[in-house]
DNA sequence: TTGACATGCGACCGATCGTTCGCTATAATA
DNA sequence: TATTATAGCGAACGATCGGTCGCATGTCAA
C-alpha cells in the first residue's frame, strides 16, 4: 500500500510537472488529484524537491533500461524499406507513449534549472538517438545498403530532423498525424540520398 | 524616463523568465534587479501576466522584423563553401546574441503553457529556418550547386540538425565551441552528400 | 490483547506570493 | 505660481505556498 502510494505520487508529479513545471506545481493539487491529503505526501517524501529528485532518478533509470542498454538495440535492417519501417515503429511508440512524452516535456521545461535534467535532455534529444543509429548505419553500410560514409555523422543527420518533428508532436499534438507523415517522407528521402540503389 | 523603465522591466523579465520560468519568477526580485521598488512596476504594467503578454508581443514583433521579412533573406551562395560560410555566420550570431538565446530558452520553458509561445516556438525551432533555406536551396539548384531535389525537404534536412546543436548550446553553453565545430562539419557533409561536384 | 509501526487526516505555521494603498517628489501645463 | 499628471516609494493586504503537528486508524507481531 505504501509503495503503491509512493509510485502514484511520482506518476502524478510527472504529469503535473510536465504540464505546469516544477515551480508551477503545488502539492495540494498534486495530492488532491490522488484523493490524498496534503500532509500525507510527507510520509513518502521529505519535501517537494525530494519528489523532484526521486522523479529524476526514476527517469534516468527508465531511460537507461529502455534506451541505454546495448542488447536493446534494434536489428540492422536488411532493406532500405526496413529502415523506414523500423523508424516508424520506434517513432510511433515514442510519440504515443504518455510517459515518454511527459518526460520529454518535463525535460524541455526544466533543462535549464537542474543539471541532471540538462544531461538527460541532451541524451533524450540528441546523443541517445545518435548513438542508437550509429551502429545500425554502420551495419547497413557493411551490407551495402548505404554508401560508405561516417556512420555517426549519418546517424546525426538522420535522427536530428526526426527528433525535431517529435518535439513538434509534443508541442502541437493535433499535428501528430502530419508530423508522422513528414518523418516517413524524410526517412525515404534520406535513403534516396544516401542509399546505394536507385529504387527507394 | 517612463518609457525607459518600461523597457528595462521587459528586458529584466526576459532575463529572469528565461532562467527561472514565468512561475519561478517573482516581481520583487525582478524589480530589485533594476533598483526599483516592488510596487513601482504597477505604474507600467497592470499585472505580472501583463508583463508576460507584452514580452510575447515584443518577441513576436522582433522575430517578424528580424527573421520574417523576405527582403532580409540572405543571398544565394555562389559556391558550396559559400553555404558553409553563410551558415556559420548566421549560427554564430544566433548562438552568441544574448537576447535571441534567452528567447529560445524562454520558449523552451513556456511552450506548453501558452498558445502564442507554442506557435512562436514552432517558428523559431522548425518552420522559420526551413522557410529561410528553402529558396536558398532552390537557388543553389538552379545554379547547379546542388543536385535537383525538393528544396523544402533539403532545407528541413539541413536546418533541423543545426537547430538541434543550437539547442545544445543553449542547454550546455560550455559546449558551444564544440557544437559550432559540429555544425560546420555537418554543413560540409551535407554539401558532399547533396552537391554536384566532388570537391567539398 | 497489547504494543509498535505505518499511513492517513485536518488544523495550523511562517514565509512568500501578487497586488493595493497612501504618500512624496518631480516635471510639465495653464 | 498654481495645478495636474507621472513615477517613485514602503507598508500592508489577502491568498497561497511548502511544511509541521497531533491525532486517528489499521495491521501485524509478540
Amino acid at each position: 500500500m505504501a509503495k503503491d502510494t509512493k509510485e502514484r505520487i511520482l506518476a502524478a508529479a510527472l504529469e503535473m510537472f510536465s504540464r505546469n513545471g516544477y515551480a508551477g506545481t503545488n502539492i495540494r493539487e498534486l495530492t488532491a488529484s490522488l484523493g490524498l491529503g496534503k500532509s500525507s505526501m510527507y510520509r513518502h517524501f521529505q519535501s517537494k524537491e525530494d519528489i523532484w529528485n526521486a522523479l529524476l532518478d526514476e527517469m534516468i533509470a527508465y531511460y537507461a533500461e529502455r534506451f541505454g542498454s546495448p542488447e536493446r538495440l534494434p536489428p540492422v535492417p536488411d532493406t532500405p524499406e526496413g529502415l523506414v519501417e523500423m523508424t516508424m515503429r520506434m517513432v510511433n511508440v515514442t510519440v504515443r507513449d504518455e510517459r515518454i512524452m511527459m518526460t520529454r516535456k518535463l525535460l524541455s521545461i526544466e533543462q535549464f534549472r537542474d543539471e541532471r535534467a540538462r544531461d538527460l535532455a541532451t541524451r533524450h534529444f540528441l546523443t541517445g538517438l545518435e548513438q542508437m543509429f550509429t551502429p545500425i548505419f554502420a551495419g547497413m553500410m557493411e551490407k551495402g545498403l548505404l554508401r560508405c560514409d561516417d556512420p555517426a555523422m549519418l546517424a546525426f543527420a538522420y535522427t536530428a530532423p526526426i527528433s525535431a518533428l517529435i518535439h513538434l508532436c509534443d508541442r502541437e499534438p493535433e499535428k501528430t498525424g502530419e508530423a508522422l507523415g513528414q518523418i516517413e517522407a524524410f526517412s525515404r528521402h534520406f535513403i534516396r540520398a544516401y542509399g546505394t540503389t536507385e529504387k527507394g
